[in-house]
Formats: structure tokens, C-alpha cells, sequence
DNA sequence: GTTGTTGACTGGTAAGACCATTTCATGCCA
DNA sequence: TGGCATGAAATGGTCTTACCAGTCAACAAC
């Protein structure tokens, strides 16, 4: 009822330039609120588009873009031909790597558990989709490490960029978005860690390029055992270097 | 160019009644794609809504509902007589398994690979670690999946119910919290494509329990090798169901 | 009672038209 | 030359109308 009142006879004629924001935003947020309320419930039927035209006094663009974002947000799901219904609650809507403490061994231990097993899948897949391109790209961004370690500078740009090149390579945006967010996390704990040190450690540098090197390799003969082998080996070798420079 | 391409002249006006699945769906996931890969980054404008109509080939009224959904994700920010532009994204902050439309094949086999591969890790991991508390609260959602389907009920809180137990049989809070997302948003598709089909397909059940089954066999001998094993076939077989859903 | 058909209703999409704002090149003025 | 008004073009936001294909229930025929 508030709602009508509150959005009909819009304020788009008056010319004195009232400010309301988004239309459809406004309708979203009221039926998701009668849906939070209960006023709407699970397995109900919304009115028809056309009715929410008229009870909002908008064109129905509006109604169907207010609709697509309840759509996005997993609150309603439409069925051509019938109508459109409240599905199921709970907005577990994102994931997010929790921050744990760099001093607690046990929360790294976790963390990179589910590090390991997602990018060794990532570098497995990558062996068997991997392009050209992405071999090119993959090994640019290997190159580029090397130079930095010649260079002295610690590289982990770089090492970051080579990681992401790979995972690239399978060419499944969801593994791509995961380890991007994934990744992310890692670095800070990682700069975090080295933030703690004074020394560099570049020796273990050539390490962890020989273990990218196996990997590239692998991926180059598009061999998926070895890749992931590699990975594995890699990774667990990464983790044990945090705790090096954890301590 | 890949993309216009891919998505122009589509298939909606052919007569033979070809599935395609939302456009908007399909329009907001290949620009996501283009913004994660980098193609277009940080502070560019995308090409007008208007542009946007002709290289996908479709009405204004679907580019907009993409960009709505693009925008509640928070990737893009439309500012009026201006444009639409790519946002500060961090991938740091958080993942959110993107919605892919459910009649699109393609998309539904890169989701189920990043499911697949966390699950069955998951799996093995709860195999090696699993308490016999985990034990008692896997046999308890096997059995009331059991009791759903002699009730004649779809049972899919009951399945949700058991993969969870698997889950949070590893103890590693990060997998717990991924699969809980990743689980939610697929049970999302699998309601949307179960409510585009009228048949129950209460037959598919009983081989649905019976993966439960060797799945639970597996945990309680502790076999790693086994659980991944069983995981791996009982995830490989439930694409393939919701394959059956969609046709 | 069962079956088959019909027709109203629904979401999905298309196309064209305004509006208010932003943007930028133009040209005027100091 | 430099700064400032100006106006046309482009853009997102909204509205309108229209058609399509799917759904669903009432109704007719058997």
C-alpha cells in the first residue's frame, strides 16, 4: 500500500527535479521486503508483470528489470507461460576466502588444503585445454619471472602472473574467478609473511622456478598427470616456504 | 568478435523451435567474461546500450536486463548521458558462482566442473578425516533421503542435506563455506530446471540413492580412493540427470 | 469419466519513441 | 590566447505497443 502511494503519480512530471533513484531498484527492494516479511511466500505466485505495471504505475521494462535482479539474487524464478514464483531461501550469495591469522599454522594449513586441490585441478585441466596462446602467455609470464630473480627483486608479481595464466587456460571462467579471488587472499598473507622477514630468501627463488618450469613443461606436452603432479608438488613445496618465512 | 559472432542472428528466429536459454543470461555472462579476462579492465566504458543491441543482435529491453544484472553484481555502474562503466571490482572480496542460464549446455558443463572437482576433493578429504559423529549424521540424511523417496517426495533438501554432512566431514571451514555457495546456486538451477518439466522422474531417484550409498560405503571403510571414486560418478551421473531435466 | 480442443493469460522479445543528463566541439567574448 | 557560454549529439532511463511461444483451465466431444 505504502508502496503505491509512495511510487505512483511519479515524481518524473514534477517539474521541480524531486530525486528518486532507479525506479526498478525500488520496486526490487519492495517485493523483496514483502518476500523477507512473509507476505509473499515460498511457492507463491507473484501478481502477473502487467499487474505490477498497474499497481506500481511503471511500464512494464521497469517491472521486468526490478524482476531480473530479484531473478540474479535467487529470490523469484519465472516460468514463461505461467507466471513468476518465490523459490527457496537462502542467500549463501557469495564465498569469500576468510581471513585467517598468518601466525596460526593450523588456519594456513586449511587455507592452502583448498588452495592445492583447486589449482592442481585448474593446472590439470589447463594441460588438456591449453592453447598456443595460452602457452605463450604462460610462458612470458615464466620468462618474466626469471628476470626478476636475476634481477633481485622478489618477483611475486610475477610468480602471481604465471599462476593466473595457467588457470586461464582452462578456459572455465568459474575456476578463473574462484583462483583470481583465491589468489588474491593468498597474496596478502603471502606479503604479509615476507613483510615479517628481512631476509630475502632469493635462494629458494630458483627453487620454486625450477618447480614452474616442470609445470610449464608439462603443460606443454598437454600431459595432465604430470601437470598436476607438478602443481601438487609445487604448491606443497609454496606452503612450506610460508612457514619459512612465518618463522 | 568471437562473442558477436557467437551470440548474433541467434537461434530465436528459426523456426525449428531451437532451445535458447535467456538472452539476457547469456549476454550478462559473456561480458562478465570479457571484464574477468581482462578484455575490457578497470574504469572503461562499455559500448552504449544501443551499440550493444546490434552486435548481439538483440533488443535494447535484453541489453539493459543484462547490464541490470551485471550491475547488482556490482561489476559495472551506469551513469545517465554518460555510460556504462567497469567498476573497481577486487576479486579479493569475495566469489560469487556466477548464474548461467540453465538451458545453456556449455555453461552448465563449466559449472559442473568446478562443482565436480570440489566435491570429489571434498570427499576424499572427509573419507581420510571423517568422525564417527560425521558417520552418524551422513547415514541419518541417507536414510531420510531414503524415507523421501518411499514418500514419493523429490527428496532434494534431503540430497542437499547429505553432500553437506560429506562436506563438513573434512573440518576444513573454507570447503564448508565454498560448497555451502556452490551447492546453494546449483540447487537454484536444478528447482528452475525441475519447474520447466512437469514429469517427476521419481525413477532417477533410486540410482541417486544408490550412489549415495556406495558414496557412504566408501566414507566409513575410510577409502579414499573409493569415496573419490564414488563422488566422482555419482556428480559425473546428476549432470547428466539435470541434462534430462533440461530437455 | 476421459480425452481433445480451444482460448485467455503469461513471460520473453522486438521496435520505436520521448526525456533529462552528460559530453564535447563550436564559436563568441574578453 | 584563454576562458566561457552554447547547442547539438550521444547516452541511460522510461514508456508504449506489439507479437510470439508456452501454460493452464474450462469446455466440448466422445
Amino acid at each position: 500500500m505504502s508502496v503505491s502511494s509512495r511510487l505512483t503519480h511519479d515524481q518524473s512530471r514534477n517539474g521541480t527535479g524531486a530525486r528518486n533513484g532507479h525506479l526498478p531498484d525500488e520496486i526490487a527492494q519492495d517485493l523483496s521486503a514483502k518476500i523477507a516479511s512473509g507476505a509473499l511466500s515460498v511457492g507463491d505466485r507473484l501478481p502477473s508483470e502487467r499487474d505490477l505495471c498497474t499497481q506500481y504505475a511503471v511500464s512494464r521494462a521497469v517491472v521486468r528489470e526490478a524482476l531480473s535482479q530479484l531473478k540474479s539474487d535467487g529470490l523469484v524464478a519465472a516460468r514463461a507461460g505461467s507466471g513468476v514464483y518465490v523459490t527457496q531461501r537462502d542467500p549463501t550469495t557469495s564465498f569469500r576466502f576468510q581471513n585467517f591469522s598468518v601466525s596460526d599454522l593450523g588456519r594456513l594449513e586449511e587455507a592452502m588444503e583448498l588452495l592445492v586441490t583447486i589449482e592442481v585441478a585448474a593446472t590439470r585441466i589447463a594441460a588438456k585445454r591449453r592453447t598456443p596462446e595460452d602457452l605463450k602467455k604462460i610462458k612470458r609470464a615464466l620468462i618474466g619471472m626469471e628476470y626478476a630473480i636475476a634481477s633481485d627483486r622478489l618477483g611475486d608479481e610475477e610468480d602471481y602472473q604465471f599462476h593466473q595464466a595457467i588457470v586461464e587456460a582452462t578456459h572455465n571462467p568459474h575456476f578463473i574467478s574462484l583462483c583470481q579471488h583465491l589468489e588474491a587472499s593468498a597474496r596478502n598473507i603471502i606479503r604479509q609473511a615476507r613483510s615479517n622477514t628481512k631476509t630475502n630468501h632469493a635462494d629458494l627463488m630458483d627453487a620454486v622456478q625450477d618447480e614452474h618450469k616442470a609445470i610449464y613443461k608439462a603443460l606443454e606436452d598437454g600431459d595432465e598427470e604430470a601437470a598436476a603432479e607438478a602443481a601438487s608438488r609445487h604448491l606443497y613445496n609454496a606452503s612450506k616456504r610460508i612457514r619459512i618465512y612465518l618463522a
